[in-house]
Order: structure tokens, then C-alpha cells, then sequence
RNA sequence: GUGACUGUAGCUCAGUUGGUUAGAGCGCAUGACUGUGACUCAUGAGGUCGCGGGUUCGACCCCCGUCAGUCACCCCA
């Protein structure tokens, strides 16, 4: 025997059960986001290397290290999507989706970034999200946010923080920086080597060091509030008059200031500890100058991205394995003779849209009621020798251990007649 | 990329200072029960002890390497 290949690291199968849980939060994120009035929008899992680099900008820790990138056989550069707001922009563009204003898009599915694995963060991992186009004004933040708070209703789930910060826009983020960096600079030398060389690339992400050394620096740096020009502490001001008037919690974070490069004002992240390091369940923002630095119109943009491994860990940590209700029926022929009677009845189940399990082998009735139990069928209906003496088959619910007898003919009602029984 | 810990049956894990034939529970198969399932009981199958090298008379155990997993850092979903 040859030796077993195992999932590339970082990666995971998922079965049965599992495989159940992220259908229907697939399901149910679909039908939501459907509700709000955005569109499932698919785009490619590889696009040129490019995209990524102006989209989410040559700095950032994603352009940097985390990309997966190829060359193909004609020579271009490819990168597995690490993310999927630059994607969908793309997209739109392509298909002119722009040219009526406004534009509501939601995407379900991969991205992937070569990082070490752990706790809630893989090579391969999924995101819904949603990107909202066209509204300058703060309702469109207010909006996404709308639909996160409603994901988290719809389960239940309490104790997931909503972090909320404005880092300005392209008038007032420089004029941050400057101040940052006029306030940083003396005390290069003591910062963390890390820091120091953000200083200089992109002095916003030392904010969000974690390195002691650099803390005490950080406990009196300027913040992004006090230096916001009118236009954005307007905005900001509006968005949380807004999320006030929906009740939907927020803490103001100004250490909260997103890992991409094209956010603008608006940044937020929904925030779990019941999650390990990686509690960041959901991040986005605003992004307003995306649009127009890949080629696109100036248009103005909000969205988020949601983990969805992160989410189902969630899910779980709240509200433990979901319990397996019986459903379905396992169709039980003891014979041969039996077996050529029932797989026409099987067929017939299953066209009327019956869940029905069946195993071909020949055993024991107790065997099959085994089997029965495995697949958590909620019927079992069994054919014997006995039964075609008779002409009648019976149908036993498992669940309350009471069988009924239904007649074998005609044929091509017996199916229904089960399928009535059933319910 | 850095660090710590862990790899023994399908799953969860024992395995003494290195010693001869590597165990348990659950699960699986068969039977007790020509044909009635969540309970019993009995029997059985299933292991290159992650992989490669080294030390040793002898390695699941010690050493080195490697791969994988877990958690943390960095960063993020």
C-alpha cells in the first residue's frame, strides 16, 4: 500500500456533519444579505498579482508575505485571492456596474494566505462579506454594520464587541501621519525594530504594536480624533448618531486601524474573546478612494469581511455541537426477493423528495436497525419474507418504537402512501 | 518568519529507570436473539508507536533531522 497524502497544511476537509453546519450558515448569510438588497457576486480564485498589490497596497503585511503567488506557463504573474474587496471591485469595473451609480454585492467563498496556522487562522480560509458602492454618506456604514449586528441575532449570539474608529481621508490621514510621525521621531531609537521600520513605510501601523517597548509611547500618542478635519468628524459623528438610533453597541477604539491600506474614515471590527488570539470575527470600512486607484470612477465604497471559520467556532464555543434530529427512512429489504421489490419503492420515495437511506448488503434486521440508528433516520421501513406472505410492508417510527402496516399494492402508490405517513 | 508543547488502533488516551508478546475505553464486526434499533454479555478484527537517521546487546522511550498538529508572537477573517 502506498502512503497516505495529507491536506496541505493549513487546509481542512470538511464532512459530515460539519459539512451541515456550513451549508446553512452559507444558507442563511445568503438570504440575509439577499434581504438587505445586495447581489451574490463570484469572481475568480486567482487574478494577476497586480490586483492585489494596488488594491491593497504594496505595505501592507498581506503584499508583503502573505500572498500565494505563481507563474504560469505563459508568464504571468497569478496570486491566489487573499482577499476579496479588490477582486469584486475588478469585477464590477468589468461589467461597467458602476455606470448606474450605486452597487450592492455580497460574495461567499475562499481566500488564502501563506501564514503559520493556528487557532482561527488557516491558509485557506472563508469570508462572507458584502461591499456597498456609490453612498458617500454615513448610512451606507451604518447599513453593513446593520447586517453583521443582524447575522449575530439571527444566532443568538451574545458578547461579540463592535469596535469603531474614523482614521480621516486622504485631506486629514496625512496631516495624522505627519503628527505621528513629529511625535514618534524622537524616540525612534527606543521603539521596537519592528515599529521602527513602520515608522517610516506606514507610521500608522505601529499604533497597533502590541510590543511593550513601544507602549508607553502609545499610552500619549496623538489620537486620530483630535486632528480629524470638520468634513470627517461630521461623518463620524453621524455614524454613531446612527448606530445609537438602531441600538447597536460600539465602543470607540482609536487604536483599531485596519491592516489594508485603502480604508478611509470609517473603520470597524467585530471583536469575540471567546476565540483565543484571533477573536476578530468581522472587519471592514470605508474605503472611498479604492474604486478610482484601480481604474474605476471616483465612487465611494463601504463593506466588511466576516470569517466564517472564525463564526462557526464561535457558534460552537456558544452553543456547543448542534444535536442531530432523526430525520429520513431507512428502507430495510431482508432477502433478495424483498430487495427487487423495495429499490423501485426507494426510487419512488426519493422522487417525491423523501430522504431515504438503504444498504444493499444482505444481513440481519438488526443489522439494518444499526444502520438506521448511524444515519439517525427517523423510519425505518422494513421488508421481509413475512411481509410479501402478507402484502403488506411495514413502517416503524424509531423514535416511538410504533409501526404501521401499509399495503404493498398498487405499486405505484405505495411510495405516496408512505411518504403521507411519514409527514 | 519566531517560540513552546504534542505525534502510540477509526476516535480519546495509558505505556514504569531503555528489556523480550504495545494496552484500555469508545467505535467497528460476529454471535447470544430464523425478523425488531439506543441496554446487556461473549468473541474478534484493527498498529511499519508520524517519517528518516543515530546511540545501544536491545529504542514507543534517549539524541539529531524532518513532516504534521496545537497554542502563542507577528498580523489578521
Amino acid at each position: 500500500m502506498s502512503s497516505k497524502i495529507a491536506a496541505p497544511r493549513g487546509t481542512q476537509d470538511t464532512l459530515p456533519p460539519q459539512s451541515g453546519s456550513w451549508r446553512e450558515l452559507e444558507s442563511r448569510l445568503a438570504g440575509l444579505a439577499q434581504r438587505f438588497g445586495y447581489g451574490e457576486v463570484r469572481t475568480p480564485t486567482f487574478e494577476y498579482t497586480e490586483l492585489f498589490e494596488r488594491g491593497v497596497g504594496e505595505a501592507t503585511d498581506i503584499v508583503e508575505k502573505e500572498m500565494y503567488s505563481f507563474v504560469d506557463k505563459g508568464g504571468r504573474r497569478l496570486t491566489l485571492r487573499p482577499e476579496w474587496t479588490a477582486p469584486v471591485v475588478r469585477a464590477a469595473l468589468g461589467a461597467n456596474l458602476f455606470a448606474q451609480g450605486a452597487a450592492r454585492l455580497y460574495y461567499i467563498g475562499s481566500i488564502y494566505r501563506y501564514e503559520r496556522p493556528q487557532r482561527g487562522r488557516y491558509r485557506q480560509s472563508h469570508q462572507f462579506g458584502v461591499e456597498c458602492f456609490g453612498f458617500a454618506g454615513p448610512e451606507a456604514e451604518v447599513e453593513v454594520i446593520a447586517l453583521v449586528d443582524e447575522v449575530l441575532r439571527s444566532y443568538g449570539i451574545h458578547g461579540v464587541r463592535l469596535n469603531l474608529n474614523s482614521i480621516g481621508d486622504k485631506h486629514c490621514r496625512p496631516r495624522y501621519r505627519q503628527a505621528l510621525l513629529d511625535y514618534l521621531r524622537p524616540y525612534r531609537s527606543e521603539l521596537s525594530e519592528e515599529s521602527q521600520q513602520r515608522l517610516e513605510r506606514n507610521p500608522l501601523r505601529v499604533l497597533d504594536s502590541k510590543d511593550e517597548r513601544d507602549q508607553r509611547f502609545l499610552q500619549t500618542v496623538p489620537t486620530f480624533e483630535s486632528i480629524l478635519c470638520q468634513p470627517c468628524r461630521d461623518h463620524f459623528e453621524a455614524v454613531k448618531g446612527y448606530l445609537d438610533a438602531l441600538k447597536i453597541a460600539y465602543t470607540v477604539n482609536p487604536r483599531i486601524v485596519r491592516g489594508l491600506d485603502y480604508y478611509t474614515r470609517t473603520v470597524f471590527e467585530f471583536v469575540s474573546d471567546a476565540l483565543g488570539a484571533q477573536g476578530t470575527i468581522c472587519g471592514g470600512g470605508r474605503y472611498d478612494g479604492l474604486v478610482e486607484s484601480l481604474g474605476g470612477p471616483s465612487l465611494p465604497a463601504v463593506g466588511f469581511g466576516l470569517g466564517l471559520e472564525r463564526f462557526l467556532m464561535l457558534l460552537e464555543a456558544l452553543h456547543g455541537e448542534p444535536p442531530r434530529p432523526r430525520n429520513g427512512i431507512q428502507a430495510i429489504a431482508l432477502g433478495q426477493e424483498a430487495r427487487v421489490r423495495l429499490v423501485p419503492i426507494v426510487a419512488g420515495l426519493r422522487r417525491l423528495g423523501a430522504c431515504t437511506f438503504i444498504d444493499y448488503e444482505e444481513r440481519k434486521l438488526l443489522g439494518h436497525l444499526k444502520i438506521a440508528d448511524r444515519n439517525a433516520a427517523g423510519h425505518a421501513l422494513i421488508l421481509g419474507s413475512d411481509e410479501l406472505a402478507s402484502g403488506e410492508i411495514i413502517l416503524r417510527n424509531l423514535e416511538r418504537r410504533v409501526d404501521r402496516r401499509l399495503p404493498l399494492s398498487p405499486e405505484q402508490d405505495v411510495a405516496a402512501a408512505i411518504v403521507k405517513e411519514v409527514g
